[in-house]
DNA sequence: TTGTATGCGTTATCAC
DNA sequence: GTGATAACGCATACAA
């Protein structure tokens, strides 16, 4: 069911008794072209274009233009605490553009990842933002050929005009990992995220790190590995490490999702958050600041990082040349809260 | 900065040796055609097509066949725990399909909610499914007019060519205070959603129903307001209550999250739940059965919701005819745990 | 069974 | 300053 009622250039054009080229001429006069219509004729296309409410048609604007002012997200999945927050930090950034934004959760599964970006192509998508965990060069190469720009959020393969901006996940991970030394903790475990992931492995980097640095031998016991996205193996990480039989004093968490999950295990087993055991997440989701005790976590700016990955997009949208690959690594913080 | 190496249907025409009428006939012979092809050329055709992986270009069919293939969702807020999981639900059911989906979160906020509707309409997109507080007959009329499908989750203007879909929000409050009743609760209070949205409105006179059926007096000191989407005014909220000359026993909250928020307060105030007060929530969003104790709430299922939606708004969107408004309520169920 | 011609709503080139 | 005209990539009525 489709009706059509929407005025087009050509209705403005009769109404204000002037040619079609006019009335694009006044419409597009501020966007760069040389302004060379009378005031009189400016005034009465205004006039007609307010009276008949009229704004251009996009899927015309489109196919002349080549622009589809049409913007995409693409992240693992939708539905976890994480990648909403950086869905809102994009969209306020494009909220007065002419921008929309299209949001598709990848649910981690590589053959979804490509048949979403090629049907990105196909739409003429201007730009698009993602984080992912197998994109390849060859990938993002067929986006950049097919007039796609294109940001990354996290680890991915090097492009020579695709923009990158991170955390510098491991020194985080370092940071707050050397604040549970600082507090003591000999014995330290970590529910790791999967090696698979750039987060995943970042993260145990810098836990390894600190507890070199600190002088405190790695033990394998202590490291579990749990999938991000699935609150089952998380549960299942944690109660393994609590079940040793020299439990950790401390445990490093990937995330504050499974730190919270993490939490509860540890007050299902009858353990005492921190006295008991310290637990430390990572993120500062809102609900590390929601549970109790409160979860000491790496604070990230997600407003800043959608801002950020928004400035760079568009700027290369913008750009009549390619603009080589950039990449900003944003700034972090430890939130010492309760649980550490 | 864009690039153009697309192949048209043109250059599919030469390829093949035919022209690019017939390439557009192969291409949508499977879509109603009449099969009129025969199978030398098709294959031809197709051979032609494959080699160059050539797509009809979206821009152009939505030129011309006036259907965008986008669909868009509309939520108050895309960094709660609960549209999030709408998102994913709808996404999951277009899956296969050729529509992507934009989403928009409005902040609740009337003059976004307008704005991206225009946006939308000027865009063609060719369906929305919307959450909204504050949208009034006139706005969907404007959509519909123009040729845009509507479905909406919750109360909304009644409109001729609209279709609904809800929970039965009372009655599920209802039940669930009920519970608490059953339980032996007599004082029960009351964290409410804002009077003016209808998630907030229908689930307190749900509280309001069962107390009256159990022959309870209401109080006005046991009932207080807060906003879904503002912690600060559910922690408030709860405060006030639990620091009442004589506090309630249990507290029915108007959502999860404000559920969890209030659970802390109480923990915070030395309150034992579920022995000294008994808390319930709405929704049984993840995080309901992540915190200690485990929430009892009223279990929706989300993926139904998303699922039904993206039906109704299908069926309209392939209809020949305006299809008369319908209206479906999905099934709740509670959720038995342990704060309460 | 296949091709020609036209138009969707817009911008851009060029002439007036 | 302004207006024909062509072109973007596609689908379709009509002719062949």
């Amino acid at each position: 069911m489709k009706s059509n009622k929407r005025p087009t250039s050509k209705d403005v054009a009769e109404l204000a008794g002037v040619s079609r080229t006019t009335v694009s001429y006044v419409i597009n006069e501020k966007s760069g072209g040389n302004i060379r219509i009378s005031d009189e004729t400016r005034r009465k296309v205004l006039d007609a274009v307010k009276k008949l409410n009229y704004q251009p048609d996009i899927a015309a604007l489109a196919l002349r233009t080549k622009r589809s002012n049409l913007l995409a997200l693409m992240v693992p999945h939708i539905e976890t605490p994480f990648h909403p927050l950086f869905a809102s930090a994009i969209q306020n950034e494009i909220e007065d553009s002419i921008f929309d934004l299209i949001v598709y959760g990848t649910r981690d599964d590589y053959q979804h990842e490509r048949t979403f970006l090629d049907s990105l192509i196909r739409r003429g998508v201007d730009g698009v933002i993602t984080q992912t965990f197998q994109l390849t060069e060859a990938d993002l190469d067929k986006l950049v050929g097919n007039g796609v720009a294109v940001v990354v959020h996290g680890e991915c393969p090097t492009h020579p005009y695709v923009d990158n901006v991170i955390f510098d996940e491991t020194q985080a991970a370092r940071e707050i990992v050397t604040y549970l030394v600082e507090n003591g903790h000999r014995r330290i475990g970590t529910v790791a995220g999967p090696e698979g992931t750039w987060c995943g492995r970042l993260r145990k980097e810098g836990y390894l790190n600190a507890l070199e640095a600190a002088g405190i031998a790695i033990e394998d016991e202590l490291i579990v590995e749990a999938d991000f996205f699935d609150r089952e193996t998380a549960s299942h990480a944690m109660r393994r490490l609590l079940s040793l039989p020299r439990p950790p004093t401390a445990v490093f968490v990937a995330s504050d999702e499974m730190a919270v999950i993490s939490l509860n295990v540890a007050v299902d087993m009858e353990f005492s958050v921190p006295e008991d055991l310290a637990i430390v997440g990572f993120n500062d989701i809102p609900l590390a600041a929601m549970v109790r005790p409160r979860l000491t976590t790496v604070h990230k700016d997600i407003d800043l990082l959608g801002k950020t990955a928004v400035k760079l997009l568009l700027e290369r949208i913008d750009s009549e040349v390619q603009i080589p690959a950039r990449q900003v690594v944003l700034g972090h913080r430890i939130m010492y809260r309760e649980s550490a």
